[in-house]
DNA sequence: AGCCTTTGACCAGCG
DNA sequence: TCGCTGGTCAAAGGC
C-alpha cells in the first residue's frame, strides 16, 4: 500500500515513530530507545531534524499503529494510531516527512484515562502532544472535528549568536501543544478541555508584547524596552516588572530561549532572550542584575538611552532564518559591546527548587487576553530554577554548544523544550484532572518535579489547570531588595 | 505470549 | 454504478 520508500523513515525510527510517534514530552516508555538515542547522539552531522524524534519524548499515552496510508494531497504517508488503553477510543493521525519530521497531527477523541505512566505529567498545553520535529518547518496539530486546526511552527534550528553575546544556556525551543477538542462524550471534563483548547496558545512574542512599566516613548510599542535593566537606567525602579501579554491564536508553538552572561569580570548581569520560533525577530529579552562596569556606548543608541535596556547584540547579530511575516525592523534593537558569555555548567547547584516570581502567561490564556507577567526580583544568590538543559544540545546547536546553564527564573508553563530537551510541566490532563509533579526531561536529565515552580495565572486560579505545587511564593514580598530586572521586548531587524 | 508494526485488503462516503 | 479517497481491519511477522 505504502511505497517502501515512504516508509523508510518510519522504519528507521520505528521505535519512535511507531510507539510514540509524536511524544516529545517525556521519557522512554519501553526499552527501545536505541534508535532515538542514536539519533540524538549522532546528529552532529547536522541531523538536527532528527532530534524531534527523540525516543525520549512521550506524552504518556500508549499508541498502537493500526494503519498507514499515503493520502492524496499529502506528500508523506499518514499513520494511524489508537490509544492502547482499554476502552479508550482516542486516535491520532500522524504524517511524517521522510526525514522523520512530523508534518501534521490530527487527534480524535479524548482519553478516558490518565497517562499510562502516572508519573508523567503534562501541562494542559502539552496534554496532547505536539510534534517534536524541528527544522523550522511548519506542522499542525489539529482536532479531528475541526474545532481547532491550528498550524504551529515547529522549532527552529541554527540560531547563531554573535561573539559579543555568548549563549548562556542552551538554546531551546518551547512548544505549545494544542489541546484538541474532544469528541468523546464520556469525557466528563469536556468543558474544561474545551476551555483549554480555546485558550491553548503560547503568547505571541512579538508586537503583542508590551511592557507595562515602561513609560518611555517606546514603552508601548513593539520592542519596547523596560527601563531598569542595567546601568543605562539608574533611576528607574525595576523592582518588579509587569508585562502584559496579548495573546494571539496564531501563536508560535515554540519559543527559543537563550541565556547570556556578561563577560565582564564579576559582572553578574545576565540576560535571557526569548524568541518566537516562528518569528525569530520577535524577541523578549530579560535582563537580570546590573552591570558593575561602564556600559559601553551602543552602536545604535536611538532607543536605549531612555529605556536602559542593554539590548543584546545577540538579538541583532543572530543570523536569522528567513521567516515570512516578520515584523519590520525595529531600530531599538541594537548592538552592545558588553560581552556576554555562556554560563559555566553549574550542575546541581542550579537544580534547586526556586521560588521566584510569577509567570502567569501560560496556563489558560485566551486569545487576545491580557496577562500580567510579574517578574520576580532576581537575587544573585537565589536558587536557580531547575530548568534543565540538555547537554546534548551541543550536537545540534553549533552556536550553542556551551555547557548547560539554567535560567534564573521559572519558565512559563507552555514553554516546553523541543528536540531532546523535552520538558513536561505539571498541570492537568485534558480531562481536567490535576496532575502531579512537574517532570522535566532534558536530554536524559530528568529533574525532579519539585524543581520547577510555576504559578497559574491569576485569571485561572480556580481552573485547576495547575497542580498546587505549581504555586510559587509571592514575589512581591521578596521584591524589595532585588537587583535590576528587566524584560525587554524586541524585534529583530531584518 | 503478548504487544507491536507492517501492509494489502476491505469498507464507507462522496461525487 | 463506478471510481476515488480516507479510514480501518486483520494477517503476518518481529521483538
Ligand atoms: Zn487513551
Amino acid at each position: 500500500m505504502i511505497p517502501s520508500a515512504s516508509c523508510a523513515p518510519l522504519q528507521s525510527y520505528h521505535a519512535d515513530s511507531a510507539v510514540n510517534p509524536i511524544t516529545p514530552l517525556g521519557e522512554p516508555t519501553s526499552g527501545d530507545d536505541g534508535v532515538a538515542q542514536h539519533l540524538l547522539e549522532g546528529n552532529q552531522k547536522g541531523a538536527f531534524p532528527l532530534m524531534g524524534i527523540s525516543k525520549n519524548a512521550e506524552d504518556g499515552y500508549n499508541w498502537r499503529k493500526y494503519g498507514q496510508k499515503h493520502v492524496k494531497g499529502s506528500e508523506f504517508p499518514r499513520s494511524y494510531y489508537k490509544c492502547t488503553y482499554p476502552d479508550c477510543l482516542v486516535k491520532k493521525k500522524v504524517e511524517r516527512s521522510h526525514d522523520g519530521q512530523i508534518t501534521e497531527i490530527v487527534y480524535k477523541g479524548a482519553h478516558n484515562h490518565h497517562t499510562s505512566r502516572p508519573s508523567l505529567l503534562v501541562s494542559p498545553f502539552l496534554q496532547n502532544e505536539v510534534p517534536d520535529s524541528v527544522d523550522g518547518g511548519s506542522s499542525s496539530v489539529k482536532a479531528e472535528d475541526g474545532a481547532v486546526w491550528r498550524s504551529i511552527q515547529l522549532g527552529c534550528k541554527d540560531i547563531k549568536v554573535d561573539a559579543d553575546w555568548r549563549v548562556d544556556g542552551l538554546e531551546r525551543t518551547s512548544s505549545t501543544s494544542v489541546v484538541t477538542k474532544t469528541s468523546d462524550p464520556l469525557s466528563n471534563p469536556q468543558e474544561k478541555t474545551k476551555g483549554v483548547l480555546e485558550s491553548a496558545g503560547t503568547p505571541e512574542l512579538s508586537s503583542t508584547l508590551a511592557s507595562h512599566d515602561c513609560d518611555d516613548e517606546d514603552g508601548a510599542t513593539q520592542g519596547s524596552i523596560c527601563p531598569g535593566g542595567d546601568a543605562d537606567d539608574e533611576e528607574s525602579e525595576p523592582k518588579r516588572r509587569s508585562l502584559s501579554l496579548s495573546l494571539s491564536l496564531s501563536v508560535p508553538a515554540r519559543t527559543i530561549w537563550s541565556y547570556y552572561k556578561c563577560t565582564s569580570a564579576g559582572c553578574p548581569v545576565r540576560k535571557h532572550v526569548e524568541r518566537a520560533a516562528n518569528n525569530l525577530k520577535s524577541v523578549i529579552t530579560t535582563y537580570e542584575g546590573k552591570h558593575i562596569h561602564e556600559v559601553p556606548a551602543t552602536k545604535n543608541s536611538s532607543q536605549v538611552n531612555s529605556t536602559a535596556g542593554n539590548l543584546p547584540a545577540a538579538t541583532s547579530n543572530i543570523p536569522l532564518p528567513k521567516i515570512a511575516n516578520v515584523p519590520k525592523p525595529e531600530p531599538h534593537v541594537q548592538d552592545h559591546t558588553i560581552h556576554f558569555e555562556r554560563k559555566p555548567a553549574l550542575g546541581n547547584e542550579y537544580m534547586k527548587p526556586c521560588l521566584l516570581g510569577k509567570f502567569g502567561s501560560d496556563a489558560k490564556l485566551r486569545p487576545s487576553s491580557i496577562y500580567q507577567m510579574q517578574f520576580p526580583p532576581l537575587q544573585n544568590s537565589m536558587p536557580y530554577a531547575s530548568f534543565g538543559m540538555n547537554i546534548n544540545h551541543n550536537e545540534t546547536h553549533p552556536a550553542c554548544y556551551m555547557a548547560p546553564v539554567l535560567p534564573d527564573f521559572p519558565i512559563p508553563v507552555p514553554m516546553s523544550i523541543h528536540g531532546s530537551s523535552n520538558m513536561v510541566l505539571g498541570g492537568s490532563d485534558n480531562h481536567g484532572n490535576s496532575i502531579g509533579p512537574i517532570r522535566s526531561f532534558l536530554g536524559g536529565q530528568q529533574l525532579r518535579g519539585t524543581d520547577l515552580r510555576f504559578v497559574k495565572p491569576e485569571l485561572e486560579q480556580e481552573n485547576n489547570l495547575y497542580d498546587n505545587r505549581l504555586h510559587i511564593s509571592d514575589h512581591e514580598n521578596a521584591s524589595s531588595s532585588s537587583p535590576m530586572f528587566c524584560r525587554v521586548v524586541g524585534s529583530l531587524p531584518n
